[in-house]
DNA sequence: CGTACCTTTGACGGCTGTCAAAGGAAGTGG
DNA sequence: CCACTTCCTTTGACAGCCGTCAAAGGTACG
């Protein structure tokens, strides 16, 4: 039951009951394994579902009018995809996989239900989505006030806080199936740029990545050199919210 | 009733009966008056309330450890402040305000009632909440491929089609209480540079910027130089979550 | 084994930051 | 209402980070 990296995720937000793991449990049923590259939503179509990644990882992006793309989310294993656009009438990204891996999708409509009848499962999407909110504002942040070396530390802080949050045994080296190209669309330089830093990094023995791993070899200087804020991913939630949950959790029983 | 900038921005999204139209006007009861920078909430502090923006401007920043200011919201009037962070134990922002105006407090708790009992209201709210964060998503895509001109003129229309959407007849010339400071924090620039910018813009009537009036000379123009993207200001929701809502409607009557 | 893609490296240029100083506008107190 | 202070804007000189372009070497994949 609670092997499930989604209510891994959401149960962070609130207390899990059977009837909440039932649905949440519906929320990884009917895996569909896609293959690197294929895309599990397409910019300006309309959001017909939700969706949680299993396993792999995934990223969604724009296409400008001149051919430049733009990275905008990179999803590990247990996120939540497709809740910021799911209100919108069209996707404003395209998601695709970075690696193979097992998407489980949820209609559009079972979520309204949700909204409807577990108002605390509601609350804790919500939560969620401002949980993926705040990283994207980090990165806004990072990306305003950061030079390049600095937006490399700070991005590669960020991906392995979020890993360690649902994999709580992460090594210092781990996979990271982003090839410079994509950390250099994420992070507003050029992948040439990006190279550089990267080699700078190894020569100063802060990190070392290949292909398809990183290895973080000095953890402290990453922090000193991004100004890395470690607050954000408390899973903590504001206690004013939690009086009405215990409220319905007994009112659900009923 | 209506002349509530609140029920104009949130009707948008649902269908406002009136039980809906009651809570929602208690989102503007007892508003508050602040001065020119008085403080809405602090960095760091549990998020007591939402907010809304009866009148005047207001904006979200961080202080960092080396003095530097990052500014992330640009609020106006009609604007729902405080969403975001109210999920979370603290306040990822302080919160202050550009020019004196009124401020409506809205109890973190009562948002929690409301999740329980106008789900429908809830996905409204959630989808205000998309609508915010769509903004930041494209000031990001923004910041992420444009040069300082282009990123001065998209966020200038940024401004320009938030204020036309609770303001229809909006002229070009209209009140704008951003110092070239301000400007300069929210697009991660220096304010030097957007003097040169502005500048430039003025010899080429583009547009003329002064303390706290700005005039759009050239709106094409400004269209051209920003691959600005008008579409993420529909209001239309996904009709997938509308089936349910109209149930709940009946609901709400019986 | 060949092709396509990714990474590395160097040279060069330009956009934007930094620093400094002067002029202007707004706010404050007498 | 004026004087004073503080903050904002403008302007110039200069420097540096990072982008662009190009070519070569490395790696994955069919």
């Amino acid at each position: 039951m609670d092997d499930s990296c989604v209510i891994r995720n959401l149960s962070h937000f609130t207390t899990i009951g059977p009837e909440e793991a039932r649905i949440l449990h519906e929320f990884e049923s009917e895996p569909i394994t896609f293959k690197k590259n294929a895309k599990i939503w397409r910019e300006g179509h309309l959001p017909s579902n939700i969706y949680t990644l299993h396993s792999g990882w995934a990223y969604t992006y724009q296409v400008m009018n001149n051919g430049k793309i733009r990275v905008l989310d990179i999803f590990l294993p247990g996120d939540i995809m497709g809740i910021r656009d799911v209100t919108l009438p069209h996707h404003a990204t395209t998601c695709a996989m970075l690696s193979p891996g097992d998407v489980c999708p949820l209609p559009a409509w079972r979520l309204t239900e949700i909204f409807h009848e577990h108002p605390n499962l509601a609350m804790s999407i919500h939560a969620s989505s401002a949980r993926q909110q705040a990283v994207i504002t980090d990165r806004l942040f990072n990306i305003l006030s950061n030079d390049a070396k600095s937006r490399v530390a700070h991005f590669i802080l960020e991906i392995y806080h979020r890993l360690k949050r649902v994999n709580t045994d992460l090594k210092d080296g781990f996979t990271l199936p982003l090839l410079q190209k994509h950390i250099s669309l994420v992070l507003g330089l050029t992948n040439v740029h990006i190279s550089r830093v990267l080699k700078e990094m190894e020569e100063n023995n802060i990190l070392k990545k290949t292909r398809n791993e990183i290895e973080i070899l000095d953890l402290q200087m990453l922090y000193n050199m991004s100004n890395f804020n470690t607050k954000k991913f408390s899973d903590e939630i504001n206690p004013h919210l939690t009086h009405y949950i215990s409220k319905t959790d007994h009112r659900d029983t009923l």
